[in-house]
DNA sequence: AAGACTACCAACCGCATACCG
DNA sequence: GCGGTATGCGGTTGGTAGTCT
């Protein structure tokens, strides 16, 4: 059964607005404002145009604090970051970026930063096999071998390249490219550091929370990658410490990217590789509990989930990956 | 000069959720 | 609790301007 649609759309206008009808808009907002009824406000506007259209053309164009294009660095990073942290969620993302909608977001997204993500996702690759070549020989075979792939070569078992847990909870339906995977998967270290013992933890908690059971997904890992999987586990959730509960949270995983926490937590930079043992426990307990609800709400579309990882423990640092390959392979 | 191709972005569509009676 | 409606949101489309051949 579907919707019945919000007008009549033989006998309004659509396509592009013309100066006039933003005038229009504009003006009757700014006397009289939304009154919380967009589709009343075409008819007391004088427009001939559908409510949602009404609201559409001035929640992303006639605000008066819109900002259009001139994306700072800094704006492209914590786009980059929130992506690779919680998908495509352009309403959170945009609400991070002052001025920017979620539409202009998603549009930059499109059509320059993924493949600028992508490009550097390349040259990332590219960079790590030379490393790996000139450092164990270009046939080496071992752990690190088997955790870079060679360029070019299938993505499909970086952990951070799934939905992330948001993102796969989210009802929104998710047709991720390889494309799009791969700049996800790059996203949050497209501007920063080698991938870092949080990322580790983030792959984990993505495949503890996000494929279906933490139970049934640790038993597939080797031991030391389950026992990651159980230690996020019990920092993700410490009060329901089971895989089952850990399924229950709906979305809530723990996928922190590096790169924005620090301008969450109003600090400098972490130190990369380092920030559960002397970065991030420390500045967490000092933050107020309020401010934890609100850095949380960031990441956790369940306000439940929300508000129990605020008030969790998070002093409890966790015992240093040991070597994990971020990518979990 | 002109057609083909590409990039960009405003606008639309339809689903999910919130809200209200 | 339930059904109807409004709003929010993310994916997609279509028009246009710029670039290439």
């Amino acid at each position: 059964m579907g919707r019945a649609p919000c007008c009549d759309k033989t006998s309004v206008k659509r396509g592009p607005w013309s100066p006039e009808e933003d005038e229009l808009l504009r003006s009757y907002v700014h006397n009289h404002g939304t009154g919380g009824n967009w589709i009343a406000l075409p008819h007391k506007a004088g427009l001939n145009r559908c409510g949602k259209s009404c609201r559409l053309r001035w929640l992303n164009y006639l605000r008066p604090d819109i900002k259009h294009g001139g994306y700072t660095e800094q704006e492209d990073r914590i786009i980059c970051s929130l992506y690779n942290s919680i998908g495509s969620r352009w309403s959170i993302i945009a609400s991070k970026l002052p001025g920017r909608t979620d539409n202009d977001v998603k549009n930059y997204w499109n059509t320059k930063l993924k493949k600028k993500a992508i490009a550097m996702h390349h040259h990332q690759h590219q960079q790590q096999q030379e490393y790996y070549n000139n450092h164990h020989g270009s046939g080496g075979r071992g752990r690190r071998g088997a955790a870079t792939p060679a360029p070019g070569a299938p993505q499909s078992q970086c952990a951070s390249m799934h939905p992330s847990p948001a993102s796969a909870a989210s009802s929104a339906v998710t047709t991720a490219s390889a494309g799009d995977a791969a700049a996800c998967s790059f996203g949050g270290a497209m501007y920063s550091s080698p991938p870092t013992t949080l990322q580790a933890h983030q792959a984990a908690a993505a495949l503890a929370c996000y494929d279906g059971g933490a139970a049934a997904t640790a038993a597939t890992l080797p031991p030391q990658q389950q026992q990651q999987a159980s230690s996020l586990t019990e920092f993700v959730s410490p009060a329901t410490p089971t895989g089952a509960a850990i399924n229950g949270w709906a979305g809530g995983g723990l996928v922190i990217d590096d790169m924005f926490l620090p301008e969450l937590l109003g600090v400098g930079d972490f130190p990369p590789g380092d920030l559960f043992a002397t970065g991030f426990a420390p500045l967490l307990q000092d933050r107020a509990p309020s401010s934890l609800q609100e850095l949380a709400a960031c990441y956790f579309p369940n306000a439940q989930a929300a508000e129990m990882w605020a008030a969790a423990d998070h002093v409890k640092p966790l015992p240093p990956p040991a070597g994990l390959c971020h990518s979990l392979t």
